[in-house]
DNA sequence: TATGAATGAGCCTTCATTCAT
DNA sequence: TATGAATGAAGGCTCATTCAT
């Protein structure tokens, strides 16, 4: 008496798959993951956790339900894989920008210009932060590359205005942590708050022109704010 | 019967609730529909639309879950009336700020601090704010009063910085609209990425001491800004 | 995806269902809790808790799926309900009983008889207890009537006992409970253990015959176990 | 790659596992299978057959999932191995009493004694018995070694009886059967039971005294019954 | 012989909403 | 105006089992 009822023909012959070696599963395996991370980021950052349904990711997601169990355990470990990749992305970002070859000023500049330049290429980030946000951040805490960030974009900060006190052209009360708060907040309101923003004010934020403006008074405020 | 009927055990003996007057059953519907609205509120903004639950908010309210469709016809549209409410507030502060009376400085640090210290105290506001934004705004739109907002603050900046202009004391190239984004920014960032930002950066943003040195950064970045 | 092929049109048309009044409907939901509990206390005597799906139970009411959630809460609160209505029926048994106008002898016979009998038309009562002691019995600590059972039980034996110690009739050193044990020992096992036995002696012990024989056995053990 | 990949996180470093010789394989392969009805025979008497989660047995053995299907091909067939293996130790158990030697009393003395304490230091064997019933012994049937223990035991209890009949130490009219029901109708009720039991008549049955006392009073139930 | 990866089918539960006075 | 009862339609998750080497 099997509790579960078997089906009796499995869909052998139907399923042209091949499988051909571990190495090539393996591929397979991280080229699924991958695929249902694009799906779910997509999704979570449009819906939300709950608003988002495992289903529907699934669905347009090469493999099926069930692997999304299989992989991630859970819809929140999902969400979690989801948000992991996230950060990795812009932390690599700030990474390669090479800032302390260039003067300061410029370096800050080339900062700020980045992060404009990114948040506006991904909207979906700066949703799925938002999410994080309205959860309380609850998730974001168990993330283990979480930890890794702070140093690295402090540690580039404090470089940065280091520089810049010393030789004259910031002034000299600045701390890392306030200099990338004013430009996160900057550059984040710009892509978060867009709908309600836009609809109230009937301005467009995201046609290359109104864009392209923003990202100017955005570097402008920064400069005033950091030059001696 | 048996007390196990946990969650829906039929009544078989009839309350013989009194009916109050009409004037009263008035006052009393309006007094349940703030009651389910400050409750929707409080639920909407801490876990979003969708992953609100009308069985709770009716829970935590003094009324049962029907009276919830009843006034306001679907989770929907409850929704919709608390954004309405939430907008009408922030927007009677604006309006009682009373800045043409000042010197445009004076007048721009008034209300730079009152709309940080506006967000700081309406965390809901902030969050409910966030959730439309990832629903795309799709809600916004339908409120009447929204339509009205841009004209109220867009018309005070303007005045206000009309004036600045004028009197020498701010730069010409200002825009109304520009200045409410940098404003909303560095005040909205605050309070919505609050979460994942303590995070990272192991910064505690809502100590009273936090929150007076950046209102302080804020009227800092503003005011540097925009003087001429 | 779902296989469930119920239109959207609700069957209004084809329902001719009246629900006149809420007299009825009480009446109606009373019966639909019946019917819920009796076909659940097939399935669980029959499968155990984990073993039994709600979806079977379901399909076997009158009533849908969606109904035993609403009236239960859960599996577990329509395993609960079934206990309880189990143990309710035996202990009014055992009330009905009228020993007390019984000589001593008579009454523990009809005490013994009343009990064998009971296993046996009720193997759905033994399989359940079976089942709650697979449980670790964690279930009946649950519920409030299973405190009542034990005054019931043992005050009817011990006034019985006290009897017949008196008249001579028993030895004097017994106890209700281990008198009640013995009894329901060897009254369960009978029906408890039917197949396992009968399967291993090939003895049926289902045919009135069988029954019979086991039913004086039963007596005269008892009989000579506390008689003086 | 991240640690979050909690249930099946593909090792990708391939551990070159060496190869043990043919011998050793094949008692691995013993300890293997015992290992796992082991385990299992916990899991199953604790929770029942549908109870058992497979997942969860593979977890407590030393070997992993994969492994219970290859040894016993399903989740049933691990089950009847383990009814196999308790059926094999309660029968090598009444072959080694050695009771033909002894005076018929004191032989069933020590009879009803050792089943006493065999039932009581074997739970697991009276919840896997209790499972069988609730599952209408349909496994058990299946079982070739059940076909054995017929014999066994009721060749013991003929001889017994027999001896005793004609000593004139027991009464005339004994079944060896109907005396084995007895017997393990009050030993197995101490124990099955004990839950439900110890719940609703707050006694607890466990304790190194209670099982004393009851002992002593089985003993004395079977030796009245029996005696001439 | 041994095993990591994959999965079809179905399970329990929940949710927003409507019915019927 | 007000409301207790009822419910269709998913929703997230788990289970025993097989695949492919």
């Amino acid at each position: 008496m099997s509790e579960r009822r078997r089906p009796l023909a499995p869909s052998r012959a139907a399923s042209p798959k091949k499988r051909p070696s571990v190495r090539r599963a393996a591929r397979d395996a991280d080229a699924a993951r991958a695929d249902i991370i694009a799906v779910a980021t997509e999704e979570f950052s449009r819906k939300g956790l709950s608003g988002s349904r495992v289903d529907e990711i699934a669905e347009r997601t090469h493999t099926v339900k069930r692997m999304i169990y299989y992989y991630f355990g859970s819809k929140e470990g999902l969400y979690l894989a989801v948000l992991e990749r996230a950060y990795e992305a812009i932390r690599s970002l700030e990474a390669s920008l090479d800032l302390d070859s260039q003067p300061p000023a410029q370096a800050l500049r080339a900062l700020v210009g980045a992060t404009f330049d990114y948040h506006n290429k991904n909207p979906d980030f700066v949703r799925l932060v938002m999410n994080e946000n309205i959860h309380h951040g609850e998730h974001i805490g168990q993330l283990a590359i979480i930890k890794a960030r702070k140093g690295s974009v402090v540690g580039l900060l404090r470089r940065l205005l280091d520089r810049g006190m010393e030789s004259g052209a910031f002034r000299k009360d600045l701390d890392p942590v306030d200099v990338h708060m004013t430009i996160s907040a900057l550059c984040f309101y710009n892509v978060s708050n867009r709908h309600t923003f836009s609809q109230i004010f009937d301005r467009d934020m995201t046609s290359p022109r109104a864009t392209k403006r923003r990202r100017q008074i955005v570097l402008d405020i920064v400069e005033r704010w950091c030059r001696a």
